[in-house]
DNA sequence: TTCGATGTTTTACGAACATCGAACAAAGCG
DNA sequence: CGCTTTGTTCGATGTTCGTAAAACATCGAA
């Protein structure tokens, strides 16, 4: 569904290290984090990675679970953000350090954002 | 044994950024890191963390295979030091950014060091 | 309200992990 | 050569993780 029950946005205080590097300990994730270091807010279908959807959505569940990742629901779609803010002030550096790190050994290139901004699928006007 | 057939120390390129996160995603293991953060040698009889030695021989064994620690054998005793510079060398800010985040939270405070250089058992000349 | 699109949750399963006790191995001592 | 000390390795066990297929839930449109 896309009304996100299990959306717990954990409070600042409520973020703890260790949950954060479980997180940060696979690649698709990193590479998803990746995606959206800019701070730019992505769409769900925007996301591109050799996994199933519900796969996809799992990942995207342990960043979120674990503050990384805030995820906001607009109709149909889902969109998601870095909590780069949040995560500066509540661990200052370690966001940019993995960052960082994880470009200059390319983690998680198997990640991917749509060329196209459309989702596939989708029928644009054809008139 | 005290040999210590296993004991890859990984080059620096060798070392994998969610092989490291993935290291410190377990609170005991970043304990050990805190203990090992000044850089200090200790030897494995001066670690004491709740666990059973055999435990705590793997939870040694994932740093040194993910490139924290190094290990060296002295007779019959082990020592363990951490490998700061090559750390710093590989992943630039990333072991201070976790170490300050640990340290903040106090992180793995289970894990101490002996007060008493001597093991436990030791028995000390009594006359 | 019925249908299609979009994600989420459930369920299932093999792999990996944390843990312990016991067996083992190497170094040193007597 | 035995005995002790010091860790390591080997099962064994229970838990968590990554993955996918399928069922489900919600929104928007017809």
């Amino acid at each position: 569904m896309v009304v996100v029950r299990d959306a717990r946005h954990p409070d600042l205080g409520e973020i703890t290290l260790t949950e954060v590097m479980a997180a940060l300990s696979d690649p698709i994730r990193v590479g998803l984090l990746r995606l959206l270091s800019d701070g730019r807010e992505r769409g769900w279908g925007e996301l591109r990675a050799p996994l199933s959807k519900s796969t996809l959505s799992h990942h995207l569940r342990v960043l979120r679970n674990a503050g990384l990742t805030r995820t906001r629901q607009e109709g149909t779609r889902c969109y998601v953000q870095l909590r780069r803010d949040d995560l500066q002030a509540r661990f200052p550096g370690l966001l940019d350090a993995v960052l960082a790190a994880a470009n200059s050994d390319d983690v998680g290139s198997q990640v991917s954002l749509a060329t196209d901004p459309q989702p596939p699928g989708v029928v644009r006007a054809t008139g």
